[in-house]
DNA sequence: CACACTTACGATATTCGTAAGGATT
DNA sequence: AATCCTTACGAATATCGTAAGTGTG
């Protein structure tokens, strides 16, 4: 036999202890009035100690009962409040959701994301961290966020990944540039201008360098920046001309810089979700993978796959 | 079907989490391993959600694992916790016992009784009342205090009565006075000297006021005083002799008194224990009224009925 | 005698253990 | 192949509701 007391040997105590009737609390809790009697005896059995004097008139708590009574209130209303909290963070009402991105998505298509998130979900919290690809990579696989946006990993054993946006590569130059009118441009530009590349570890630098080295043309840079936003300041001075995705343009200031879309070849940087797999995600974070989605159609510049 | 979770459920999970294994915590809580899984699984459909990700070889918390894990260890800590502090209770081992008593038993009888009860019982705390008879009936009646240490009541229909102990009547007179080396003294001693009564309201007053009347005597008292410190100061000052029971001279600096024992005739006031009819008793209180008894047979200059 | 709690008893629902199944290393 | 979790199924246990019993005002 087990002593244990039972929550609903608790709850039927604290609902005789309220209306003082046993007839009334079996009517609270839908169950018939033996029934209810009997829980209470197993409650006794159990303490061995009567928790009401009672008679078939008078129905009082007993000492050991007046002891139980607060006892019972606080442990049933932490129990429910707790597991009420709990079916939130289950529902994704609630919660931390950790999101790795790429820079450039971080600051392009993610502040959007999470402000149309919060609208519906004011107590999820979102935790940003914006990382170049192979960091990114590593934090999803580690566990340390629960998603990320990103590029597309070499290795798909351990990572999911989902193709989210196609982002367009755009040559860059000075407003006042030879190029700055044309409606389009051809990657051969980066021989006949000086040529600014991004950083060596980043994403972008390598799917140019691709690019340039399948033309089969000799190109050499002129000057390197792994920060985005110095480079922008270097082609607005006149130093030369770069390539990068459209949504970069957000980490830069545009104001003085000419955009021409690369179109011989077209070339686009594809970005995607990335979570871990064999690993369910919390609820809030697949709602808000839900919002990214439906966030990329609308974004300008950018074609879905 | 009830969609609350048990607290077997929340044990399993608790177990199988520290565990990280379901085998060894269906060892450790003496049931089938399948047995457990299932409990696990009735808990998951009542959350719909999953608390572990697992599979035959590894068994990991989920998001709502980890949310419930500390939500789980709290409540059933909370749970163990309270209900062994309410066991304590029910044991006798901890509470609070509220006494009422006679002034005269409070201080002759109940000091000795508390030390000892306190050795056995250091979390029972006692409340200790002195008051006249009338007032420790109403403090018993309206469930102001759990017993009192009093003399029988008049009426013994809510209240229960157990006699305890005999305490006999002494002449008390100065230590240089005629009868100071008397063995014993009649009554008739106060027509001849002059003598000082306890207040009006006094069970003591009650008691001698019935037997100076039964004997026939004209006595008349010479002085008066409702504290019965105050009476043995009168008494030591010279200004009389007076009656009063053996237990109420703890009451009194008896320095220079000479206490000499009524015997013509013997009379004794009863003091028995009161407590209420219909009402249970704190076990703490029943563990102390168990100490009072075997005290009052070892109370020197009392007799047991 | 009317109302409220308790006891009795048959029916229902839940939980258990054993045995077989399936998956991962 | 070994180990661990899951599924299946009959058995044991617990809980329930109806009906009869008991006591109090």
């Amino acid at each position: 036999m087990n002593n244990h007391l039972t929550l609903n040997e608790l709850e039927v105590f604290l609902q005789i202890a309220e209306t003082r009737s046993f007839r009334q609390a079996a009517e609270r809790m839908h169950v018939s009035q033996p029934a209810l009697s009997r829980t209470l005896q197993s409650a006794e059995w159990k303490l061995s100690a009567r928790l009401f004097d009672r008679n078939t008139r008078r129905v009082e708590l007993s000492s050991a009962g007046q002891e139980l009574l607060p006892i019972a209130t606080r442990v049933l209303s932490e129990f429910r409040g707790s597991l009420s909290d709990l079916s939130e963070f289950i529902a994704g009402r609630r919660g931390r959701v950790a999101v790795a991105s790429l820079p450039s998505a971080a600051a392009a298509l993610l502040p959007s994301a999470i402000a149309l998130f919060g609208k519906t979900h004011p107590q999820v919290m979102i935790d940003l961290q914006p990382f170049p690809a192979e960091k990114v990579q590593d934090l999803v696989r580690d566990g340390h966020v629960d998603l990320a946006l990103s590029i597309r990993p070499a290795d798909e054993r351990e990572l999911s990944y989902e193709p989210l946006i196609r982002d367009e590569f755009v040559l860059i130059c000075p407003a006042d540039h030879a190029l700055a009118a044309s409606r389009s441009a051809g990657w051969a530009e980066f021989a006949r201008h000086p040529y600014i590349t991004s950083g060596t570890v980043t994403s972008v630098r390598h799917i140019a360098d691709r690019v340039l080295k399948d033309s089969g043309m000799a190109i050499t840079p002129r000057y390197e920046s792994s920060n985005l936003a110095v480079l922008g300041a270097m082609v607005t001075a006149g130093l030369g001309i770069s390539a990068i995705p459209r949504l970069a343009l957000r980490l830069i200031d545009s104001t003085h810089l000419a955009v021409v879309p690369l179109r011989k070849p077209a070339v686009h940087r594809e970005l995607g979700l990335l979570s871990r797999r064999s690993r369910s995600l919390p609820a809030a974070a697949t709602r808000f993978m839900d919002v990214l989605r439906a966030q990329a159609k609308t974004l300008p510049g950018t074609r879905r796959q």
